[in-house]
DNA sequence: TAGATTGTTAATCGATTAACAATC
DNA sequence: TAGATTGTTAATCGATTAACAATC
């Protein structure tokens, strides 16, 4: 964790309300408050209204919150207020539905390159993509100067490539197998495992 | 939050215990101790051995925990001794991506249906499941005693899906809709939204 | 003005960690 | 036995909540 004092878990908090606010703006709303903002996220008003003091006064007293303003402000802190080019690494079934998915664009994220090691998906085309060989990620990565990457190989495959990722200069990594990585502290990950989401419900079935 | 005395947090952290010992089961690895899943993990060991003790005790002092027999403990505790049916609803990129996945049969998930509203899908056949028409989820689902879904459909479709869902009997949600779900006491819901997790990261970027 | 809601402080609550006796 | 590691208690740390003055 280079920057900052805020604790982790506030920032882990900023993208879902970002979300409801970009919900709220879609559904024609203007203005809304910390209260009802909690409501629809389950979570409660003072939470929100503390998380938010860390990063400055974003609303009025008596009125609330103006939402355009709110989230022109949180993508700010974000910093996805840009936007960022992502390497992803898989062109299986999973990476090919990731490089699908028409949801990162309008969020601050664009995938630039997609790589593969399997010989029969190197030059196929997905979308706009051409599936480059994954020995070219040490030239292709730094030359645009990316700095995320998504991994969407086999378990067996991951760590290996994200040493390579790192190495290459990626600082941030989403991972999509079902494996723990380990990386360095300069380097930030996080994990998608549906079954561990999965698994944490049947506790309480 | 129907059962139980023990913090979700802690619950939480049970599927990724597991996935390691898994994994370290699969390096041939017979036993362990709390520093070394630690270390895996960047956890503190005082921090596993607690959420462990909490279910009994599992290890030997002096020796650690046998790999198998804490597997077994673990899934035991998480309900995932035995085989879960899911039902699918979206039969899009995400939806098929979902269903071609093979990771879930391992870990005590099956998909037994899947589900889309859209005409051109329905019918539609993905590995062994044919598209059924959403409006049969009403029958099917009881008919099954379904009780977890995963829904990948549109965000603007998502909470109506859900709603639709709780009707029919389902208790614990998976949501690849990049929405917050609203749903009774009773219901659990998980998000999986990878645009959350990369807004995450570039705050340190 | 009266009503509403913020930003912030202090109090509460809960989770993590440190430490160690028990014991394999 | 000596060394290692558990399970658990008590201490620490941090996060959440309640409450309210400020103010729109």
């Amino acid at each position: 964790m280079p920057s900052s004092n805020i604790p982790d878990i506030v920032i882990g908090r900023l993208p879902i309300y970002l979300r409801a606010l970009t919900r709220l703006a879609a559904e024609g709303r203007e203005v809304t408050s910390s209260h009802e903002l909690g409501q629809r996220l389950g979570i409660s008003s003072a939470q929100i209204r503390k998380d938010l003091s860390h990063f400055g006064g974003f609303g009025k007293q008596g009125t609330g919150y103006q939402i355009a303003y709110l989230i022109e402000q949180l993508k700010q802190v974000l910093q996805v207020d840009r936007e960022w080019e992502v390497a992803l690494v898989g062109a299986g079934d999973l990476g090919r539905a990731v490089a699908h998915y028409k949801g990162f664009l309008y969020r601050g994220f664009k995938i630039v390159c997609v790589f593969d090691n399997d010989p029969d998906k190197i030059g196929e085309v997905i979308d706009e993509y051409t599936v480059q060989p994954i020995d070219d990620m040490q030239q292709v990565i730094p030359e645009h100067g990316i700095r995320m990457a998504m991994i969407a190989v086999p378990a067996e495959a991951a760590q290996e490539v994200a040493d390579r990722l790192i190495e290459a200069g990626i600082r941030a990594i989403l991972n999509y197998a079902p494996i723990n990585l380990n990386v360095p502290d300069d380097v930030h990950v996080q994990h998608i495992d549906p079954v561990v989401h999965l698994q944490r419900m049947t506790y309480y079935l």
